[in-house]
DNA sequence: ACGTCGGCTTGACGCGCGTCAAGGACGAGA
DNA sequence: TCTCGTCCTTGACGCGCGTCAAGCCGACGT
């Protein structure tokens, strides 16, 4: 990992949708307030239960918010990257960490304090809609991950290859080529299951010609099956 | 249900605490924009998918905020009650609602607009501050629907009836009286379940001496015991 | 009292998926 | 090239729970 600058630090605080329409200076302000902390893969953030009084924005990295059940399993319920913040619901609610946070991948972080964010409320009340806007959207997320729990595993991973197919589909002679994006045990973790079952079921999706796996990546041929499996409506 | 005057409008709209801070006359032209409804049991309040252009708050009665699978399930997101505010996230986020709404019990239900809420935002900028906390809570609120779904049932009934016995807990000579609050097939639902593997949880907890059922209520012999197998300690 | 109807319970059964255990496949290092 | 080590795959098995199909019980109406 590469040095990280005070600029880096700025830059991840300016692409935050948290205070989308906040001024450069109130985010020099924000960013001078700012503890930097790099992460190495698998450091853990923020734990379930603990007091909120700061929160987090991924400078660079990928962070991971989850669940760990009693028998040791994670349910992972968001990823965030560049310029998202983790732990700020929270925070803003003064109450406990509703779930954990872990580094994915190497990271950076910039922590910043609630009071800071609320000083930065009370000095340009225009952010708030942004805000607003912001939770609402990751409200409606999370809804989605509930309904994702109610679908069997090869439906998971469906509507994970769909969503993807959309965002990072190159299309190829062969078909539509989608990088997993992670490696697959983590990509099971994500999905809410374990490796063995993620294989059985990339193999049963294989087996009914929908697609094929090359490796960390897989060639769609049905675009459409993917999105029936996805939604609940398969078979 | 007894008729609903626009006085009870004017008590919901004060209760709801999106804009905790706004002043009795901002609540008195909310409550004038606003149009109301008397809803059946089992009416259908909100569709998932719909673009979300106002959003309900609950006058009277309870309503259900929940998602179906395609197999006809439902799973239970949220309930609400007087002074809640449903369908307000996906109206603030100008999307289309994420989940599905329906009255669990009869309900009036007071409408308002998208554009009502945002006037009152610019004519009243401190309720942000409120708002914003609401959001928070229903985001950590969610963020526990997701670790329970992670529980078996017993898991998921005894955390149930844990938050239950902490609510409405009576203390008698044999033990704390808990009301289950709802019919059994309601509360197999809630808990995402159906009402054959309800029967059988309740009455393996019966088996194992924690409590006993007694019509639509039970008596908890053990809450230390439901607490820990609620939180996924148990066995 | 007697039907009967809706809500609850019980048993039998099948399917999905997590677990355990045993191989591959592939790259890194000597 | 051989040997590890890591990651992935495959098979066998058990458990939880949803489904189907009977019963059971209390609440009604006439």
């Amino acid at each position: 990992m590469e040095a990280t600058s005070r600029n880096d630090v700025r830059a991840a605080l300016r692409a935050c949708r948290l205070w989308r329409t906040a001024t450069d200076d109130a985010i020099a302000v924000l960013a001078a307030s700012a503890s930097v902390q790099d992460a190495a893969r698998g450091r853990l953030l923020a734990t379930e239960g603990e007091p909120a009084e700061r929160f987090g924005v991924v400078v660079s990295g990928r962070v991971r918010v989850f669940h760990m059940t009693a028998d040791g399993r994670t349910i992972v319920m968001e990823t965030m990257e560049h310029g998202e913040a983790f732990a700020a619901v929270a925070t803003l609610a003064g109450g406990r960490n509703p779930a954990s946070v872990d580094a994915a991948t190497p990271a950076t972080i910039a922590w910043i304090s609630g009071e800071s964010l609320f000083e930065l409320l009370a000095a340009e009340p225009q952010i708030a809609r942004g805000l607003i806007g912001d939770l609402s959207e990751r409200l409606i997320n999370l809804t989605s991950v509930v309904q994702t729990l109610a679908l069997d595993v090869p439906g998971r991973l469906a509507r994970y290859l769909f969503q993807r197919s959309l965002a990072v589909g190159e299309a190829t002679a062969d078909g539509l080529r989608v990088s997993l994006g992670m490696p697959k045990a983590e990509l099971a973790a994500s999905l809410g299951t374990v490796p063995e079952t993620l294989s059985r079921a990339l193999g049963r999706l294989r087996d009914d010609g929908v697609l094929e796996v090359r490796g960390s990546e897989v060639i769609v041929f049905d675009v459409g099956a993917l999105a029936r499996l996805g939604s609940g409506y398969g078979e």
